[in-house]
DNA sequence: TGTAAATTAATGCAAATGCATTTAATGTCA
DNA sequence: TGACATTAAATGCATTTGCATTAATTTACA
């Protein structure tokens, strides 16, 4: 038999599961609700413009982008459409692959993820820091990588 | 000084979240991809109809739903429409309360949540069960706790 | 009792998401 | 080389979400 169709997750699974649900759940609106209140836009953008910060003044393909933030590739497009508009990054055509394009962060981006780090970093903090020993922070970030998908050419 | 704003968070703490929240889409995108699969819908429709399973005849007043399920006023409102429409749950006249209803999960409610159940926990212990051993299992609900809104009276 | 405040739920409208398709360029290989 | 498959990115359209407001009670209390 190739799969057993009549297994049930255990008590415990369905605990580590509702429990990641909810804490996930719940840092997140405070981190967005924190961001939302320091008239600053949602965490995404954030996540976008750290990748394009580190990325550098030769930026990065939207593709590149798009597994960095596991973002399906339409709503990839889409938020740059609209971080773009608001003038925190550039598109430029590819030299290498007529398809594609470059997209750099530009110097107001930069600033931008300046001023969201604070707020950012704060809500984080009471949110999961604050929460959580050392010891403990250390712990669960292992298990939770036991969750991640297994690199390629791993199991 | 009532609050530092110097404070920022550690490495593990960021690394906490940045596993939380991947961990938590990893699974859930596997989930509802399992149910589309099977033609069921999403899991927003299982959790509700669970509760109301759970509830039985009497049903459930909507802003008791909105706290089990944590959802915003205006989506479970808007839940509650979609499933409604598809003839999985009943809204009825509140008796005791003229602003509010009883929401009463249908036959064919209970038995979808039964069709959808095989589908979800067999995607759930692959992203979650299988990846984790029985005592793994019990330190990342315990950890994840942590996480979690401190009880009313506590602290 | 009568009036203000609070609670329950719905809804109009704008923004974001999901899906499928399209456009344009690159890669493959007979 | 030329046809076919593949990849990069955008977009039309329907669905869903978010926000603010509204409607209809019910509760509090002066």
């Amino acid at each position: 038999m190739l799969f057993d169709m009549t297994k049930e997750p255990g008590e415990d699974v369905i605990r580590v599961w509702t429990r990641l649900m909810r804490a996930q759940q719940t840092a997140l609106a405070a981190i967005e609700t924190a961001l939302k209140q320091a008239d600053l836009p949602p965490l995404a953008w954030y996540d976008a413009l750290l990748e394009l910060d580190r990325a550098g003044p030769d930026g990065l393909r939207p593709f590149a982008l798009e597994r960095a933030l596991l973002l399906p590739q339409y709503g990839l497009s889409r938020l740059l459409d609209r971080i773009e508009a608001a003038g925190y990054l550039e598109r430029r055509p590819c030299p290498e692959d007529g398809r594609g394009q470059v997209v750099v962060i530009t110097r107001s981006g930069r600033t931008l993820r300046r001023r969201m780090w604070p707020v950012y970093a704060r809500a984080l903090d009471m949110a999961v820091g604050d929460r959580l020993g050392a010891t403990e922070a250390r712990s669960l970030a292992a298990l939770l990588d036991k969750l991640l998908d297994v690199p390629a050419g791993a199991g």
